[in-house]
DNA sequence: GGATTGCAGTGCATTTTTTGCACCACCTGC
DNA sequence: GCAGGTGGTGCAAAAAATGCACTGCAATCC
C-alpha cells in the first residue's frame, strides 16, 4: 500500500524511538526517513516527536496521531478483507493477545476448528499477561485479548467472562491428591512451584496468602507449564492452574489430556482463594475485522457449551 | 495532506463518476489521475471502478472502498481539530445538512451563538430534503443533519426530535385569521402556496389530503419562503410552515420577528393534520468531531429551553 | 452508415519528488 | 576530551509522477 508509507513510517519510528534505528528496520537511509518525518510534521502544522539526545519519543499531538494512524490501518486491513470476501474466500488475519493459560490447551483447539471451516484465516498469537496484553488491543497489535486477571484500563469492551478456580496439580500418590478441595492450611510445609509474580494466578495467590499465611516450601518460580510438569516427574511437588489450561479433568482429579502419568488437580477452596476470571475482551469501540469478530463468537460458543460459568 | 491524495482522487472520481471530469477538478492531466487509480486497483488486488463508455462507475468493491476513505477524511479531520485543541484554541469545522424550516431562523441564531464563543469553527451549511442530507451524512458530507421529515435509513442516529404542527400563514386581514386551529375543510375555495414536493410538511399535507379532501385553490409551488412570503404582499393567498420557520408567534398567531407586515400563524387542527417531527441526527457509529459535537449538544438544548416537545 | 464525439488507456520525454552520501552540530558516558 | 550515539542539511543521483500525443472502443449524430 503505496499511500500508507508515510504513516507506517511514522509508526515504526514512534515504536522504535529512534528515526536511526527504524530506517534500518524499513531498509531506507535515516536521512530519508527524517525528511519524511519532518514533511508530514510541517502538513500536520505541529511537530509530532520531541527531539531528544538519545532518540525521539512522542509528543502528545503525536500520541493522538499515531493512534489514528494505527486505526487507519486496522481499519484498512478490515475494508481488504471485506473486499475479499466479495470474491468468495473468506480471507483474514486474526490477532490474539493471550495468557499462557488460555494458550495451552484451549486456544489451539478452537483455532485449528476455525480455521477447518475457513482455511485462509490466519492467526497471530502473542502470549503475555494482563496489562501488556491490554496494551496491545490499544495499540492495535491485538484484535482479541484473553486476560486472566482483572481488567485495569476503561478502553477495554469485556465480550464474556469465565470464572475459573485455581486447582493445585500435583502427582496422584501426593497425600492431597483425594481432598474434594484443598485448604490453603494444607499447604504447609508442602514443596510447590510458583507462576510468576506476573500472572493472575500469582496475584491472586499472593492476596489471598495475606490473609491466611500458608508456610509453603516454595522450590522455584516459573512461567512454563511444560517445565512445571516436567519437574515433578523428578521432585515430588505440586504447582498452580486453571482448568482450561489444563483440559479434561475426571471425577477422581485426574488430568486426562497429559502424556501417560498421574497428575491430579483439586480445587483450592474457594473460602480461601475466591474463583478468578478468564476475560475475552477487545478494544472499546472498534468494529472488528469480519474473521476476528467470527471467531471471537466461536470461541464464546464453545466456552459455552463447554463450561457452565460464562457470563455476558 | 500529500499522503492522502491518491485516495482524494479516488473519492472526486468516484463523485464525478468520470475520470477526465475528476482530473479537470483536480487540475490534472487524466493520464496522471487514470494511472494512479490502475495503480491502486493493483494495490488493492481487484478493481474498484466498471469502466462504461460514458465514464467509470464504482463497483461493490469501489463502494466499500470509497466509504472507507471517506471514514479516513473524517476521522483525520477529527484527529486534527483534537491536535489543534492541545495548542489552546478550539478549531474546527462543522458541516451541517438541514431542510429549509430549520435553516431560516433557528440555526443562523444558535450558529451564531456558537461562534461567539468559539470564533475558529467555521460552519458548512446544505440545505436539502429528506433523503439527500441522509446521503450527506452516509457520504459525510455532513456531521449533523436537521430533517423534517421521517428518517428512512437504518444508519441514521437521532439525537433529538422536536414535534411540530404545520401551521398557515396568512395577512391579518384574511377571514381565518383568528381562528385558534385550522380545518382542512376551512381551505375549501382558499388559494393556497404550497411547498415542493420533496419538502416534509408537503408530504404530510398530501398524505393528510388523501383522508379528507380539500378544494383547494393552488396558486404555485415552491421551496422558497421568503418567494412565498413576498408574494403574499401582492396577493391573497395562504402558505403553510412550522414554527421553527417563522421565528417568534405571539397569542394572537402575529409573526413578529417578520417585516413590519402583519402575518398570522394559525397551526392545522392536528385532528386533520398530525404533528410532524425535526429530527437532528448524526451518522449511527460515528465519533463527530469535537467541534461538531459541542455544536449538536448545544443546539438540543437551546431547544429544549425555547420548545416543549423536545425528546430523547 | 460513415463521421464525430467522448471515453479510458499507453509510450515516451520531461519534470518533480524522493533517496543516498558525506558531513555537521549536539549530547552522554567514560 | 574523546568515542559513540543522536537528529538535521546540501547536493547529486535515482525514482516516481506528470503531460503530451496518440490508440482503441462504444455511442450518437446527421
Amino acid at each position: 500500500m503505496r499511500f500508507m508509507t508515510s504513516l507506517k513510517f511514522i509508526d515504526v519510528v514512534a515504536r522504535e524511538k529512534s528515526i536511526r534505528k527504524a530506517a534500518e528496520k524499513l531498509a531506507i537511509t535515516s536521512t530519508a526517513l527524517n525528511r519524511r518525518i519532518l514533511q508530514i510534521e510541517e502538513e500536520i502544522g505541529q511537530p509530532l516527536f520531541e527531539r531528544l539526545p538519545s532518540g525521539v519519543r512522542l509528543n502528545t499531538a503525536g500520541e493522538i496521531f499515531v493512534q489514528h494512524i494505527r486505526a487507519q490501518f486496522a481499519e484498512l486491513s478490515r475494508v481488504q478483507s471485506q473486499i475479499a470476501d466479495l470474491s468468495g474466500i473468506r480471507r483474514g488475519h486474526v490477532k490474539i493477545a493471550s495468557s499462557a493459560d488460555a494458550l495451552r490447551q484451549f486456544l489451539p483447539e478452537s483455532i485449528a476448528s476455525y480455521r477447518a471451516e475457513h482455511p485462509a484465516v490466519s492467526f497471530d498469537l502473542a502470549r503475555c499477561y494482563g496489562e501488556e496484553a491490554e496494551a496491545r488491543l490499544f495499540s492495535l497489535d491485538a484484535d482479541i485479548a484473553l486476560i486472566f486477571a482483572p481488567i485495569q484500563a476503561a478502553h477495554v469492551h469485556v465480550a464474556a467472562t469465565l470464572r475459573q478456580n485455581i486447582h493445585a496439580v500435583m502427582p496422584a500418590e501426593s497425600p492431597l491428591a483425594d481432598r474434594k478441595t484443598i485448604r490453603l492450611r494444607d499447604l504447609n510445609e508442602q514443596r510447590v512451584l510458583l507462576p510468576t509474580a506476573a500472572s493472575g494466578i500469582r496475584q491472586m495467590m499472593d492476596s489471598a496468602l495475606l490473609r491466611r499465611s500458608a508456610e509453603m516450601d516454595v522450590i522455584l518460580e516459573s512461567d512454563s507449564f511444560e517445565f512445571m510438569q516436567n519437574f515433578l516427574r523428578h521432585e515430588h511437588a505440586m504447582f498452580f492452574q486453571i482448568p482450561i489450561a489444563l483440559g479434561p479433568i475426571d471425577e477422581n482429579g485426574l488430568i486426562t489430556g497429559i502424556d501417560n502419568r498421574e497428575l491430579v488437580a483439586r480445587p483450592l477452596d474457594p473460602a480461601d482463594v475466591p474463583a478468578g476470571t478468564l476475560h475475552l475482551c477487545h478494544l472499546k469501540g472498534r468494529v472488528l475485522p469480519v474473521a476476528a469478530a467470527k471467531f471471537l463468537d466461536g470461541v464464546i460458543t464453545e466456552l459455552r457449551g463447554r463450561f457452565d460459568e460464562v457470563d455476558q
